[in-house]
DNA sequence: CTCCAGGCGTTCC
DNA sequence: GGAACGCATGGA
């Protein structure tokens, strides 16, 4: 990458508060971002290329297009607009695991994804592991997304509906997706036949949206839950999952607690935290 | 070799 | 209603 250019074209965004650019991308809410060698994070998002990193406390961003201000694309994926210091001052008051989840984690940013973009990549994600749902969303979008040219590097967006249905079952199978393709395409059909699908479910309760997504084949109550949170920005959606629940049952008796409003989020601390304790013990 | 990974559909009782 | 099982694949 040319230095002059990358100096040219990064802004800073200043201090943010209750932001780490580590945590937001490394948390396991995003596929298409990857640790660079200088630290940053870059990936592609609604077809345009960024890059986030940190430092002296402030943060900088470098992007092929604007869109950091309020309202911009940037603005509304890092969700820069909402008070997470609020949040977390107002759900976290369990004393021991919730604080301490929501000090570790304290950074995340619950991005707000494209809708397809989120509900295809967790279908992919069920019974997976996240390098290698990595590795087959990066062969769609190669394969199957439009490629766009930024600093002088090829990169491709994330495949359409319409992209993946004109291929076929057969092909989405060859990129590794494995018994997930025929989900993949039902979900694909669902969405590209039904130009108003995702509207509907957004202005739909959590509940009953969840419900609306999981007439899909191949959806289920997680994979419903992770896309309202990451693409609907549904924050009272729960992703809980068979790792979740082993943690529910370790500190909290088996029992998955209400975490009410803002449960999604408080979900995510405490993913990450235990998740990160886990992948410490195992070095 | 077996086991597992941010699950879900099917089949059985 | 819920427990058991298969599913594609690759890395540990």
């Amino acid at each position: 990458m040319n230095n002059t250019l990358t100096l040219k074209n990064t802004v800073c965004l200043g201090r943010l508060p209750d932001f780490s650019v580590e945590q937001i991308f490394d948390c396991g809410q995003c596929f298409r971002f990857n640790k660079t060698e200088d630290g940053a994070y870059e990936g592609i998002a609604f077809s345009h290329y960024l890059k986030l990193f940190e430092k002296d406390s402030m943060i900088y961003a470098l992007s092929d297009i604007d869109g950091f201000d309020i309202g911009g694309i940037w603005y509304v994926f890092l969700d820069l607009g909402r008070d997470y210091g609020a949040i977390k001052a107002s759900v976290c008051r369990d004393g021991a695991l919730l604080e301490r989840a929501a000090d570790y984690g304290g950074g995340i940013r619950i991005l707000r994804q494209d809708r397809w973009e989120a509900l295809c990549s967790f279908i992919i994600s069920q019974n997976n592991n996240i390098p290698r749902i990595k590795k087959i969303i990066d062969r769609l979008c190669k394969n199957y997304g439009k490629s766009f040219e930024a600093f002088g590097n090829t990169y491709y967006s994330f495949p359409t509906p319409e992209a993946l249905l004109s291929a076929g079952e057969e092909k989405i199978f060859e990129c590794g997706t494995g018994f997930r393709a025929k989900y993949i395409m039902s979900a694909a059909k669902t969405v590209f036949e039904d130009k108003a699908f995702f509207d509907c479910v957004d202005k739909l309760p959590s509940e009953a949206a969840s419900a609306e997504l999981e007439k899909i084949k191949g959806v289920g109550p997680k994979v419903a839950a992770c896309a309202l949170l990451f693409g609907f920005a549904k924050f009272d959606c729960m992703p809980v999952d068979v790792w979740m629940k082993k943690i529910f049952d370790k500190y909290f008796g088996g029992k998955v607690p209400d975490f009410g409003e803002y449960a999604g989020l408080v979900q995510q601390y405490l993913f990450y935290y235990e998740r990160s304790i886990t992948l410490n013990e195992e070095k």
